[in-house]
DNA sequence: TACTTTTATGTAAGCGTTTCCCTTTACTTA
DNA sequence: TAAGTAAAGGGAAACGCTTACATAAAAGTA
């Protein structure tokens, strides 16, 4: 480590001969700085490679030009698309993030909730329902109120939030409906998660199929754990169970793919003897022989859209509070 | 947004009676300050919900509590597993961590870079092959040279800079022998990508090819594109090649899944006519179908360990300079 | 010409912490 | 008892920036 003087914009001022106010109004890019004295100044800064500190500016601005990202699991790729597109979003305009990855406990939630706030962002996006219970998030959010956050992939009941979600209710329908088209009556449904949107999506379900006349008794959906294995599991729970079924529909790859793999070590032919829907269009769906049938729910949309809606949440603009995107059915080998 | 007036040092020092340089000391855990004038404090803190701004902090200590975490690609899921692990090792010693996602171009990176050193990052770990180039990224690391840093997944030629990286030529030589094993001979290596591992593995599959008495000849290493589309087209290639061969090793899960799948429509059985490894162990190679072989490389200890040596580096002691863990064989049924 | 306005720049006061350097008080010890 | 030491706590500078305010020069304007 050689012990580098860290350079200042009065270093700058000095060479360049004017005042620190100056440097300042052409770091800023302020007018009223005569072309003459701009070069200096930039000529200065490029002679000493001066940059600014982020902390100083942050400490008189009140902000640091930052927002952060809070998800539950970088690593459902799902989540970790969402947050690569915000992330190329808010570089776009101008903006730095900061991903925080809380694991979904909430004592971590309520730590980088905190240290956000302290670091001096301006915003923050939460990817995913962000705490287990939502009394306990609504509670948890209000007390960091004062900072602009939006909800992503999630939608709480209480009216000082704005959220970006998923249309569940179209992309269950679209599964059910394909279905359908494809002769299935009867249909399961695999809840796989006690997350928003994994409630969201039973009760389409259920709701759906009501509609289109379809039959729904209490063995029409499962729970399970999101994992290969809670797929399987949940196969052999189904087959032991002796509903009736010539279609499952998950909510999620993975765990289409460990109720495949079990359909098909039970001898089924899929999607002769059964159809299989999976849910969120995950690298795993295309690996799966035969290749799901999955809904894409539109990850880089929904990043884009947080960002924008943040965006003018920070900028005190009025704005709609929810806004909802629509999923898409890709249709592959499975059904 | 309610206008709330936020509260600092002095506003606490006011209501507890004491000077901010006896908060700050109660704040720090500094010695010397009476139990009764801390506990004065404290309540003070509490009653005010105070929360101390970690910019300002930031500004005299020249440094915030946090660490950067610049990756290549966070939608990889090796990577992404590294970067959950890294975080929850930084958080477990009171480190924040930032999380950039720099899509692997030059300018990117740059920015980045400067923008965590600006930020006041204690260090900074890189995932990945931070740029496409090996000099470029000499260059441009020893330029932020003054603040530690880490290479994760990644090794350069410069003797100033501290690496954890996987034992590349560990897991390419278990493939090789276990393939060996297996009765094979004539074995394939299919490169998907221009980065320091994807380099490190074509190298020691030569090596290994040749230490084991193995062919290795003109048609024994295939280039594509890390993805399922470039596994289907590398594997047309081979095909089209006329190369011999009864075993296939790819560079990643994805792609081997993407050769699996041409493999089978071309009509191949895999393992009895070929048998495929993949590389990283991520969820899809276990979707699918043959489940493939492939090498875990210890996501997590890697992280852990990223950590582990920046923070010696940070502390400034002396360490070694390379840490190398093992990769595991994960033997599925594709071979 | 004498005035007002505009433009270009400097001065210095913050922003919210930490910490160096004092002072005061209390306790030892010979 | 007097001097010395340690403990507790305060005052104020410093960190590196932005910006309100002040000032001076240049440019309009009647």
């Amino acid at each position: 480590m050689i012990a580098k003087k860290k350079i200042n914009i009065y270093d700058v001022a000095r060479i360049a001969n004017v005042s620190t106010a100056t440097v300042s109004r052409v770091l800023n890019n302020k007018s009223s700085v005569s072309p003459e004295t701009r070069r200096k100044v930039q000529e200065a800064i490029k002679q000493l490679n001066y940059r600014p500190s982020a902390i100083a500016r942050g400490l008189v601005l009140k902000h640091t030009k930052t927002v952060g990202i809070l998800a539950t699991d970088i690593t459902a790729p799902n989540y970790a698309r969402t947050a690569c597109a915000m992330e190329r979003e808010l570089f776009q305009i101008g903006y730095n993030a900061i991903l925080c990855n809380t694991g979904g406990s909430i004592e971590n939630n309520k730590t980088y909730l905190q240290m956000l706030v302290n670091l001096g962002v301006c915003g923050i996006i939460c990817i995913g329902s962000v705490f287990k219970n939502t009394l306990q998030e609504t509670l948890m959010l209000s007390e960091f109120s004062h900072v602009p956050f939006v909800l992503s992939h999630c939608q709480i009941p209480a009216d000082n939030t704005y959220s970006v979600v998923i249309d569940e209710m179209h992309g269950v329908q679209l599964c059910v409906e394909h279905l359908k088209e494809k002769g299935h009556k009867d249909i399961l449904y695999v809840k796989d998660a006690d997350t928003y949107s994994g409630e969201r999506k039973k009760a389409a379900f259920k709701e759906n199929m009501a509609r289109l006349g379809l039959p729904i008794t209490d063995k029409s959906i499962f729970n399970t754990y999101r994992s290969f294995e809670g797929g399987i599991a949940v196969v052999k729970e189904i087959l032991a169970s002796g509903a009736r079924f010539s279609a499952i529909i998950f909510g999620d790859d993975i765990t289409a793919a460990g109720g495949l793999f079990a359909l098909k070590k039970a001898g089924y032919k899929v999607p002769q003897d059964v159809a299989i829907i999976g849910y969120n269009n995950s690298p795993s769906s295309i690996c799966c022989d035969p290749q799901l049938t999955t809904v894409d729910n539109k990850t880089d949309i929904m990043g884009n859209l947080s960002v924008k809606l943040l965006q003018t949440v920070i900028e005190g603009k009025e704005t709609t509070r929810l806004l909802s995107v629509t999923p898409e059915l890709i249709v592959r080998e499975s059904t």
